[in-house]
DNA sequence: ATGGCTTCATAGTGAAGA
């Protein structure tokens, strides 16, 4: 079972790139974030005629996550329960008896920000609802768009983004918690080259001059790590015309 | 250089992303 997770930076404008995708990586489930497009306006018919369901949580402009996967989903859920949110971060169904969540973590603007704070209150609301996600299926995948670069590694400049935005130690602290509750980062389980992004500004030529970080993730519960034979970041997609500034991300469960 | 690029929005001294 091939896993994957996508921040697309608006699926109207990457669907194309969607599709190319689906067709020649075949994923079984791949959960998208930042659609940017209301429920109204999400490319159904095209998603469908690629073989593939679709469960989706949209707003305007901003924001918004999808699953898309081979098998129907089951036990569908939207945001985060119990936590009041109007922006539409978080979606999950269970997949083959996996249960798939897919979040799109807030940016945080800037240390110190009323975005950063809300950044940290909402980590707090997804570690409780993870410990509960656990606890009831055991079998689960957490994957999305974190936007933390856990360690210095993730990132090609420690020195300069020390302390910043996506590197912040109540950040890092922040993915610690998740861990703790046994989840395993897939891509880490495994050999790496060094150098590794998922991310990488469109501003300063950042991709080809491998300016990145690391900051999409697929974390994997115990259980589902032992049944998992790789992980990978395919940097493709970057390399096309008007790309997502993500690449997308795998994991390959037995 | 609180800059650089891209998206969605509106016609802003734009907002937000990361």
């Amino acid at each position: 079972m091939k896993i994957a997770s996508w921040n697309v930076n608006s699926l109207n404008v990457r669907l194309p790139h969607v599709q190319d995708w689906l067709r020649t990586q075949q994923p079984d489930a791949l959960c998208l974030q930042e659609l940017k497009l209301e429920d109204a306006k999400f490319p159904l018919a095209a998603i469908e005629d690629a073989g593939y369901h679709a469960i989706f949580d949209g707003q305007k402009t901003y924001n918004g996550v999808a699953i898309l996967s081979r098998s129907r989903p089951e036990d569908i859920s939207k945001g985060i329960p119990g936590f009041v949110d109007d922006q539409k971060r978080v979606i999950a169904a269970t997949e083959n008896g996996l249960r798939i969540i897919c979040i799109y973590v807030p940016n945080g603007e800037r240390v110190g920000s009323d975005k950063y704070q809300y950044k940290l209150r909402w980590f707090d609301a997804l570690t409780n609802y993870m410990q509960q996600q656990i606890a009831d299926y055991g079998d689960v995948a957490l994957l999305g768009d974190y936007n933390v670069a856990p360690e210095d590694r993730d990132v090609h400049d420690p020195q300069a983004w020390e302390g910043q935005i996506l590197c912040s130690e109540p950040e890092r602290a922040a993915m610690k918690r998740l861990f703790k509750l046994g989840l395993k980062d897939s891509f880490r389980l495994f050999e790496q080259p060094p150098k590794s992004f998922t991310w990488w500004d469109y501003r300063m030529n950042g991709f080809k001059r491998n300016l990145g970080l690391r900051i999409d993730h697929i974390l994997l519960t115990e259980s589902t790590a032992t049944r998992c034979d790789s992980a990978a970041i395919d940097l493709e997609p970057r390399k096309l015309e008007r790309p997502s500034d993500h690449a997308p991300v795998t994991a390959i469960l037995r």
